[in-house]
DNA sequence: TACCAATCTGGTAGCGACTATCACTGAGGT
DNA sequence: ACCTCAGTGATAGTCGCTACCAGATTGGTA
């Protein structure tokens, strides 16, 4: 068989599945979270109720699937570990947010961060997507442990790395909320920067040429 | 009407209300969250589900449910506005958890103190669970940056405090885990202050006597 | 070209959380 | 003794989600 296992088909699982969460987002934001079903939504991308189940195990995936948290495991893995815990993390986060929204000047945003800024809004708004959405930061803090690599037989150490990438993630999260606050207005990642050194003070995370 | 209000009504409420949560977590710890029906949790506390709708509005409120955020944000906006943002709300965060499991010598756990790990070993494990606790944390950081007072109308000190009581609690969380990991032997208000210091320094939390 | 295997899709039936609505009981105060 | 109303219960219904089964399309093969 071919290297890309079926070409063809994997575009058409693609395209359907960026259907339907576009078709999820769009009706979520006019309609609201609670008052849209996902018969809604598979009626409006075309597709049965049982294909919208398919591509997102919850109604909640069509608004938090993404894949940023593998973005950040990959960078930390690969991050020097001679540096302090909260540093290595944070200089992490801030990459890796710089890939995905890749930076424009200062002007609007793209395409693809409007549908970023909409996914936001609505999981701020949402209990349902928020509370997810905090859960998934918690696995990603488990991955983020792991692939500091650091001995993982001391219990202290593990609780060193536990605390310091949670709390590095709760800045982040701030970050985010104040983001969408501005409408994206502002660099998603030099706001990362300054949450991380509101909270852990500027000398810790050295921070970008802005820096007072 | 007499100050307390209906003093036989609110009794009975509380009794009906204490006994559905304690056959709920133990049903849950029995049988596992999910395998567990509210049907059944009503059934075993000889009450109708309607009932038990009726004092828990969702079914995860039937482990969450506590008083510990009033008591943390009541401390803070106690404490001196003096000191350094992540002391305040670390110190608030000590305290409170010390009233909460008001400290026996390092032996056994009160029945409150094995209700509360019960509870926390249901959080942990189960996603739904721990989901929704984690919104709480998120609704208690805005009760705290609320009970800071600081300037509310300066965007960049509301952001400050944000990324600082985000990062405290995601700690406390940690220290939280670790607890329940160590089935409660450790001091749990220790566990914090080691978790704050963790993340943010040992000079900023100032620790308890037995920093190093 | 004809065939097979795997995948994608749709329909039906069902469970469980949760809500709305109505009716009944018993406590608290006049 | 009467009235009010919170607390409780039963019924029916919506919605998220999960088997289970059947048809259709694609990719590789004899």
């Amino acid at each position: 068989m071919p290297d890309q296992q079926s070409t063809l088909r994997a575009q058409r699982r693609a395209e359907t599945q960026r259907a339907i969460q576009a078709h999820a987002v769009r009706l979520f934001t006019e309609r609201g979270y609670d008052a849209t079903t996902v018969n809604d939504v598979a009626e409006a991308a075309g597709v049965s109720p049982m294909t919208v189940y398919r591509h997102f195990p919850t109604k909640e995936d069509l608004v938090l699937i993404d894949q940023h948290g593998q973005l950040v495991a990959d960078r930390i893995a690969a991050s020097p570990a001679t540096q302090p815990l909260v540093r290595r993390i944070g200089a992490a986060l801030v990459e890796s947010t710089t890939t995905l929204t890749d930076g424009r000047g200062g002007g609007d945003l793209s395409a693809n961060g409007q549908f970023l800024l909409a996914r936001l809004r609505l999981m701020i708004a949402t209990p349902a997507l928020r509370a997810k959405h905090l859960d998934n930061n918690y696995a990603l803090q488990q991955a983020i442990v792991t692939a500091l690599g650091d001995d993982t037989t001391d219990p202290d150490a593990a609780f060193h790395a536990h605390a310091a990438a949670s709390a590095c993630l709760a800045a982040m999260h701030t970050a985010l909320v104040r983001w969408a606050e501005d409408d994206g207005r502002s660099e998603l990642p030099d706001l990362i920067a300054k949450a991380l050194a509101a909270a852990f003070g500027d000398d810790v995370v050295q921070a970008r040429p802005d820096a007072p």
